[in-house]
DNA sequence: TCTGGGGTCCTAGGACCC
DNA sequence: TCTGGGGTCCTAGGACCC
């Protein structure tokens, strides 16, 4: 990605801990501890560790249970999705405060680019900007990578962390990275790096001896350009999916891992029927609709399959999703094996804008579409837990394709909800 | 007491069409 | 009748990130 970088250099700003930050900022008593926020009961897992807690081996992504046998005195904290939501628009803003270009990777994440902000200091003077901002505005510290590529400044923040600031200048960067695991890149994962030790490199400055060819054929043609650029200090071509922020979502879904595992198929329709309610209702609110449905089960041992179908017409319907969503589950699932996990998500995502009307006017389709939005309305205005579903009263029109339900859609049409 | 939930992108194979 | 190639869409599974 070539945008005269080296004139134009990128901050990444990179929140410390920054659930566990926010739930630390009222609760001074907590200073010091090893605290961790999670949720999701006994099949949960770490969703950010403070760095006491981090110090005792504890990361995000740890399961809770086995971070509670390695530190019996761990403190945990729900999570507070509001008040993280909260903290990052106040961050947000204080980025904003310091350059209009700012690209957001997460709730708690951003690059900012400082090339017409030049004028007003050095990239370190404006990192140290920001950093100040955001402890005087949200009461929480952050980490700043400078660099002349994104992907270079990711790595110097991390290097920074925590509360500080590392600068990479363009003449430094090799040196920089030569030391580096390859497992440390962004965008290298676990088995990208074991391939690579398979092939006898684990260092950066290693594995930049490898030709571009030889990492395509280890890891794909995308994938080994990918590296290629990566252990170069370069973009890369693919970074992160929120380097597109104005391009359109490409699927909303959802999955749920259960209390414990489930065999009987009435049960995981209802979990799925749950599932769906939340998907579709997101998919409306966003007004769009979806061309492809596709169901996942996750088995004991952890093996994942899914099951996908693309529909002649798309649809946000709650009971549309719900009956297909059934068909393939029932299609999918080993009817002798308890599943761990079940998911729904749509994808072929498009703007109900551009969806032409086809049914006519009194097609009980309508019926079920305005059945969700009056709904929608309901739970906009008093909240989710205004409605609540009561039974599946047409559990075998539900459970069959969404043709055939759309035949007969019975003189349930009115029975789906109830208050 | 092993392993969440939200996503995106890539690959490979098959179907289908020209 | 046989053979080949390219493009596109769909599906299933993997890898990765926060």
């Amino acid at each position: 990605m070539s945008d005269g970088s080296e004139d134009c250099p990128v901050l990444h700003v990179d929140m410390d801990a920054f659930y566990a930050s926010v739930v630390l900022r009222g609760r001074p008593e907590l200073a010091g501890v090893p605290v961790v926020v999670a949720g999701g009961g006994d099949r949960g897992v770490i969703l950010c560790a403070t760095y006491p807690a981090r110090r005792r081996g504890i990361t995000s992504g740890t399961p809770t249970a086995q971070a509670r046998r390695r530190c019996p005195e761990l403190v945990v904290v729900p999570p507070d999705f509001a008040a993280f939501a909260e903290a990052s628009g106040a961050v947000f803003e204080a980025f904003a405060s310091v350059t209009p270009e700012v690209e957001p990777l997460s709730q708690e994440e951003a690059f900012l680019h400082v090339g017409g902000a030049r004028r007003t200091g050095t990239p370190r003077a404006l990192g140290e900007t920001v950093r100040a901002r955001v402890v005087e505005r949200v009461g929480i510290t952050c980490s700043v990578g400078v660099a002349a590529t994104r992907s270079v400044a990711k790595l110097a923040s991390r290097r920074a962390k925590p509360d500080g600031l590392v600068v990479v200048p363009p003449t430094e960067v090799r040196a920089f990275l030569d030391p580096l695991d390859v497992g440390e890149l962004w965008g290298v994962g676990p088995s990208t790096r074991a391939r690579l030790e398979r092939m006898g490199v684990t260092t950066v400055a290693d594995a930049r001896r490898l030709p571009l060819e030889l990492l395509q054929a280890a890891l794909g043609r995308a994938g080994g350009a990918q590296v290629h650029a990566l252990l170069r200090g370069a973009e890369g071509g693919r970074l992160h999916a929120a380097f597109r922020p104005q391009e359109r979502q490409r699927s909303i879904g959802s999955d749920r891992t259960l209390a414990r595992d489930v065999g009987d198929a009435e049960e995981l329709h209802g979990v799925l029927l749950g599932l769906t309610l939340g998907v579709t209702a997101r998919a409306r609110r966003a007004g769009l609709v979806a061309s492809t449905v596709a169901v996942r089960v996750r088995y004991p041992d952890f093996t994942t399959v899914s099951r996908a179908r693309t529909l002649a017409e798309p649809t946000a319907t709650t009971r549309d999703v719900h009956a297909l969503a059934v068909h393939l589950l029932d299609d999918l699932r080993d009817p002798g094996r308890a599943v761990r996990l079940v998911g729904v998500r749509l994808a072929g995502l498009r703007d109900t804008s551009g969806h032409a009307e086809q049914l006519a006017l009194g097609d009980p389709e309508r019926g079920w579409r305005h059945t969700d939005e009056a709904v929608d309305r309901v739970r906009q205005r008093f909240g989710s837990g205004a409605l609540a579903r009561a039974t599946l009263l047409d559990t075998p029109a539900a459970a069959a394709p969404p043709q055939a339900a759309a035949e007969a859609p019975g003189p349930d049409a009115t029975g789906w909800w109830s208050w």
